[in-house]
RNA sequence: GGGGCUGUAGCUCAGUGGGAGAGCGCUUGACUCACAUUCAAGAGGUCGCAGGUUCGAAACCCGCCAGCCCCA
């Protein structure tokens, strides 16, 4: 057979043209006839380039689902991209900053549109970074969070929702981005701890007959205290509740309550309430009816009613108002106190705590049912430990905050009148159905996670029941990492239990992140992200995917190692280099003979790759992609080029008869070694396949083992083999110096035949069976398992080393042979182990008996033979 | 404060109750006609510590130590 192939593989060569083969072929059928296998892709944002994290949300999915297409499942994967609210409307008005202009200059038709053409540019980017990973998605089918159905699909569960009273609109405390403008959901809130002050502030009461030492971390918050509160189990307070205060500053009067939520070991026990700017202060607020005095604007700044501070940005009115209550002896003191903020987790901005009228979604009687669908196994976590975390969410989770004061997204479908109507509704409304007067939507959009959490059925065509929805969904597995089982695992759930009545995949394989060499998060501030596409240039997409998958187990993070990055790079030369050998020896004639009878080689050969087979593929089974990667990689370069190709070498300089056998043994392992290994390096299996069967490697049928063949003689060749080269490396001798191999045993089973084999594997001069003969005195010997390596060279042979060695040996033995005797004396181990182990260790202690037989022997004359020299 | 993860060779990590593994690195030797992105031989580990379950634990349970993450 021709081949031009050269002699290192070459991704950037052959990786364009596959990618090029491929489009268009993953298509998955309309009418699937068997069984399918479907999973949708976790969307990218639209606001940038993929990373790691993204190339292994690219890798994992198209393992499973290259591998189930194999396996005859109508497979669909389907691709598509989020729209991302917050992250893409920021980026934009950055480039309008740069610009001089805000978004308000635009007007918001004019951004929005502004907005989509960015959305165009990095969407175009981001699939086309998709397709150099290798994935076999449906194209086809792509969908983008804010297309026409997807959209439907939003609109039909907003206004589904709010007619079951689950979505409802109301004044309450949210988080508050300062720069970005928005209310936020409590996950998009990121807590860190940060160095700060606690401040104990005398409030002194109102008739005068003392003092409460409150201590605060937020002193500007002061303005709007409406109380103070103590544990009323707090003796030290016990007669000041239901007094007054009069607040330094304002000379506003403020009651003091008693509340459970006051820590006792806090500061001095007294806390100051204010319910318009911190969430608990609020929720205790409205335990006791306070009223909610508002000193914080949207912007962060005080508001106007705030005297001398109106105006003042939070932090500088801290300031000046920490020195006017020094000035006034009301600071006690400063206390360096670490404390956490809440930051905005698109922006970092530290959040403002705000009242404000926003739209919830009242989570208690959804989040009931997804819980249930966890723990009866609807929905199966894999790796399991991760559905404590996720049962633990939902089991105290608060109502979710969907409204974003954004542009950028899917609009609130409420429309407002004067007469005080609103109306929610799926398709516009002209007029007030009560009034008939003139209504005005609500400008806000919703949560980007709240389309995000359709999107298994969205994406399927639903509310419509379309054949796909029919077909594919609920989706067979999603795979996703551990750092949004919140934000959409959960949300999917149960939002695809409520609308669908089904949950929306069986099985949740999550994983872990990419990290630096260093295991660092790779971060745009650390500047240590690795672009996937780098990778890719220089070693190949193959290569990127095999070293992301090699050493992971579900659920842990993943090293980013250059080193792994080229030893998957070796992996994949070996590969090309163990093709171009076999493809160079196949002159045609590569059919037929029956691989049951073939040769020594081969029948081990055969062996280990059926066990590679079910290897790899109950791998695959459980989500160890990791180890699944791992068994071929072995078998690939530890088995089948190490050993069987170089075996194979002297079958193919045989007669015909060995020649045509050794071809079709070379040419079946290799070629279902290249489907084994496709859905992990699905570029270079499918050029090789390509120059050896017909039709693409992607839609060959997955290998199965079958057979049933005996590799033991070929095992006792490699023992011989090891044997030899480790007396050569030891006694320094050339390795291109021939020298002979004799082999003794007690009983001979045919080992005559291996001789071929041994002289070409170990470079031995000749190859002797020795049966129960004298052996030679002057020869280096080697234990094996069914017998004795001699190596009968008289001038090579080091006595005294050779004793030293020996004598090692012997001790090595001495203990195996103990440990076993041990284990086999112990009459709980005899009576409680199975059968079958009992039997093995007996087999072994055996083996390691008659192998300190042959080394005593042997030591016995070799030093009769060094005191007669 | 609540929940969780990790600790195995110099480094990075697999390990699924029954002989401690891989990649890289290290030492030694070899350009052997598929591959020096290679081949061969080797060194290197009280599996964090201490208990328990078991005939048997790196693995299962409890506690401790060290590091990390999430939630509040």
């Amino acid at each position: 057979m021709e081949n031009n192939m050269n002699t290192a593989y070459t991704p950037g060569e052959i990786e364009p043209r596959i990618r090029k083969y491929w489009q268009g072929k993953f298509t998955a059928p309309d009418a699937p006839a068997g069984e399918t296998f479907s999973i949708v892709m976790p969307p990218p944002n639209v606001t940038g380039a993929l990373h790691m994290g993204h190339a292994l949300d690219c890798t994992l999915p198209d393992v499973l689902v290259r591998w189930k297409r194999m396996e005859g499942y109508a497979s669909l994967w389907l691709p598509g991209t989020d729209h991302a609210g917050i992250a893409t409307q920021i980026k934009v008005e950055e480039k309008l900053r740069q610009e001089g202009l805000s978004r308000h200059d635009l007007g918001r038709e004019e951004f929005v549109s502004q907005v989509w053409k960015w959305k165009d540019k990095y969407h175009a980017r981001i699939v086309s970074q998709m397709e150099e990973m290798g994935v076999s998605c449906d194209w086809s089918r792509e969908r983008f969070t804010l297309d026409e159905g997807c959209s439907k699909a939003v609109r039909e569960v907003f206004v589904s929702l709010y007619e079951k009273g689950l979505i409802y609109q109301g004044e309450y405390i949210v988080n508050w981005c300062p720069r970005c403008q928005t209310a936020l959901s409590d996950i998009e809130v990121e807590h860190e701890d940060a160095e700060s002050s606690l401040w104990h502030l005398k409030y002194p009461l109102a008739d005068g007959s003392g003092h409460v030492v409150v201590a605060t971390t937020r002193p500007e918050t002061m303005l709007g205290d409406t109380a103070v509160a103590v544990n009323p189990q707090d003796q030290r307070y016990a007669g000041l509740v239901g007094k007054e205060i009069k607040l330094p500053l304002t000379g506003r009067l403020v009651p003091i309550i008693a509340d459970d939520y006051v820590d006792v070991e806090f500061g001095t026990g007294a806390v100051k309430v204010t319910p318009a700017h911190d969430p608990n202060d609020y929720e205790m607020g409205l335990r006791h009816q306070l009223p909610q005095v508002k000193v914080i604007d949207s912007e962060g700044k005080m508001t106007a009613d705030t005297g001398k501070y109106a105006c003042m940005e939070r932090y500088q009115c801290r300031e000046v108002l920490v020195a006017d209550l020094e000035a006034q002896g009301a600071l006690l003191k400063t206390e360096a106190h670490v404390s956490a903020s809440g930051h905005c987790h698109r922006c970092s901005t530290v959040v403002e705590p705000l009242v404000s009228k926003q739209w919830f979604v009242k989570m208690k009687p959804l989040a009931q049912p997804a819980i249930e669908a966890v723990s009866r196994g609807d929905v199966q976590f894999v790796p399991r430990r991760f559905e404590r975390i996720y049962f633990n969410w939902l089991e105290k989770i608060r109502d979710w905050c969907i409204s974003r004061q954004l542009w950028w997204g899917h609009r609130i479908p409420a429309w407002y009148c004067q007469c005080g109507e609103t109306i929610v509704a799926r398709e516009d409304p002209s007029c007030c159905p009560k009034c008939g007067g003139e209504l005005v939507q609500d400008p806000d959009v919703l949560d980007t996670w709240f389309s995000s959490a359709l999107w298994p059925f969205s994406t399927m065509g639903w509310p419509e029941e379309t054949s796909d929805y029919k077909h594919y969904f609920p989706t067979s597995v999603l795979i996703t990492g551990y750092d949004i089982i919140f934000f959409w695992v959960a949300r999917m759930i149960f939002t695809s239990l409520e609308f669908t009545g089904q949950a929306p995949f069986k099985d949740v394989y999550i994983h872990g992140l990419v990290r630096d060499e260093q295991g660092r998060k790779m971060s745009k501030s650390l500047n240590n992200g690795i672009d996937p596409l780098d990778i890719i240039k220089e070693y190949g997409a193959d290569t990127l995917r095999f070293s992301l998958l090699t050493g992971v187990a579900p659920g842990n993070d993943i090293r980013f190692q250059q080193d792994k990055v080229e030893s998957s790079r070796n992996f994949a030369n070996k590969i090309w280099n163990a093709a171009r050998f076999v493809l160079m020896n196949l002159d045609g004639g590569s059919q037929g003979p029956d691989l049951q009878d073939s040769d020594i080689p081969s029948r081990w050969i055969m062996e280990k790759y059926n066990a590679a087979i079910i290897g790899v593929t109950e791998n695959l089974e459980k989500y160890e992609l990791g180890e699944a990667a791992r068994t071929i990689y072995d078998f690939l370069w530890n088995e089948f080029c190490d050993w069987y190709i170089e075996a194979a070498k002297l079958g193919l300089a045989g007669n015909e008869d060995q020649r045509n056998m050794t071809q079709a043994v070379l040419k079946k392992v290799l070629t279902g070694s290249l489907q084994l290994l496709h859905p992990i390096m699905p570029f270079i299996t499918e050029e090789i396949w390509q120059q050896l069967e017909e039709g693409s490697i992607a839609f060959s049928v997955w290998p199965k083992a079958a057979g049933t063949f005996d590799g033991s003689q070929f095992e006792r060749v490699m023992e011989l083999v090891w044997a030899v080269r480790n007396i050569r490396s030891e006694l320094n001798i050339n390795p291109g110096k021939k020298i002979p191999a004799w082999l003794w045993v007690e009983d001979d089973r045919g080992y005559a035949e291996l001789a071929p084999l041994v002289c070409h594997l170990a470079r031995a001069s000749e190859f002797k069976v020795l049966v129960q003969e004298e052996k030679p005195k002057e020869a280096v010997s080697r234990t094996l398992s069914f017998g004795e390596l001699l190596i009968p060279l008289k001038d090579i042979i080091d006595m005294d080393q050779e004793i030293r060695r020996l004598e090692k040996e012997k001790a090595r033995l001495d203990g195996e042979v103990e440990r076993l005797e041990k284990k086999l004396a112990n009459a709980g181990f005899i009576n409680k182990a199975p059968q079958t182990v009992i039997d093995s260790e007996k087999v072994k202690l055996a083996e390691y008996q008659n192998q300190r037989e042959q080394v005593l022997e042997r030591l016995g004359q070799m030093k009769t033979a060094n005191q007669d020299a």
